[in-house]
DNA sequence: TGTCCATCTTGATATATGTCAAAATACGCC
DNA sequence: GGCGTATTTTGACATATATCAAGATGGACA
């Protein structure tokens, strides 16, 4: 049976297509079973071949851009129902690494099987390209953090994004767990690891969060909203 | 004749594809003719109903995301050949804005009759994918820019980048016509106006370049070059 | 051709963030 | 449970870039 991985893809790629049982059975039997990575373990590496794209299961990934002098730039930090790969499909290798950043498990979905499949049915076609429109869309949103925004305001953007994730995740929207260093989200954010550190003291002196390692919670949903939308 | 725009599309849509003359008849079908934009005019505003993608034939366009406290965010500077309108396919409504910096001739694709057609002719789907894709690795590596770089790099990446775009039109790789200000190169860039301005004449002083209003001429490609990889 | 307005340059100064350094805390492992 | 290492916090200081303010330049248009 090719249904190891039944509720892996799911969330992504079949929930809100509204395939029928038939179409929903040809999907499944594309999907490669789970595979585990461990934290620290790289999904792919920049200038692998590409052949497939992976939907995450469980666990995260982050992805990153290395410059040749060794700086590196965190571009995403992948949670369970996301797709990851997308970038390779361009020129068929990868042009950015993901690596797991702790135990996690992933599907594989080939991805000239995905095309074909995606023939055959026009809604997964266009689920297909829906996902690649909101990469995006996402991409484009990091640019304007970047280009546009000042440390806290990036660091406000940051912890609304984690807790709208973990609310689309059935989790709270307040109490986040950061599965990621200060240096990483620092990286992420085009901020250095004292200036995230800072910044995360600052929120709690204000009673915007409370901070205990990596798990914070947000207090003041509203005003953290305020802060990215017109402070 | 449907054939008004049949030079439009070919860079981007056709040639790299190797269709069948059949399927190039197909495909010229679905283009409506060219439509021509003024200085300023805007081809989409966000929040508008998607319908199509543009390919854009001559002239250029700015897309601009814009912060609810008025901040805009320029994401990208756009030249013939090249497909505008991505962002919208995932929610069906446009997240960003395209204007014409100057007068501007553009094709319009409507997006479903494309994905039909995509459907039917294999290299037309990948095309489409590898299109899409390579929005994505372009957009990353504008987050590479915009996280890690300091402000004479992402100048001099700019120039580089203008450069090639230039010499893939069959155009000089070494002299440019900004067709934007010190301003929008500001806003794409992440940086200020007087920073912009500061950075040019910098690299003038340093026989890097030579700047007279909006025509630059890169002198040193090669130390350009340098900056960017690992300053 | 000359005037006007937008754009651009340049200087002086301010400020946000980076850098360097040390101490504090958390966490994995024995 | 305690030790050792990695991560995080905090402080003092440095610096890149922003801000403010004149002028200078260039292009559109009468």
């Amino acid at each position: 049976m090719k249904v190891a991985c039944s509720d892996c893809h799911l969330r992504e790629l079949c929930l809100p297509v509204g395939l029928s049982d038939g179409e929903m059975q040809r999907l499944e039997a594309l999907i490669n079973s789970k595979r585990v990575y461990a934290a620290g373990d790289y999904l792919y590496r920049t200038g692998d071949r590409f052949r497939s794209l992976h939907a995450i299961h469980s666990g995260s990934f982050k992805t990153r851009v290395l410059h040749d002098d060794g700086r590196e730039q965190v571009t995403g930090f992948l949670m369970p129902g996301e797709i990851i790969g997308l970038d390779a499909i361009c020129t068929e290798f990868h042009t950015c690494e993901a690596l797991a950043m702790e135990s996690s498990e992933v599907c594989e979905l080939p991805f000239s099987r995905l095309e074909e499949l995606s023939r055959d049915i026009p809604s997964l076609q266009r689920h297909l390209h829906k996902i690649m429109s909101r990469e995006i869309v996402r991409d484009q949103g990091i640019m304007l953090l970047l280009g546009s925004m000042r440390a806290e305001e990036r660091l406000a953007a940051f912890l609304l994004n984690l807790s709208q994730r973990n609310v689309a995740h059935g989790m709270s929207a307040t109490r986040l767990t950061l599965r990621m260093s200060r240096l990483e989200i620092g990286s992420y954010l085009g901020l250095k690891l004292e200036t995230v550190s800072r910044a995360l003291s600052h929120f709690q002196g204000d009673g915007l969060i409370q901070v205990k390692a990596r798990s914070v919670e947000l207090l003041d949903l509203a005003r953290l909203r305020v802060m990215v939308g017109k402070s």
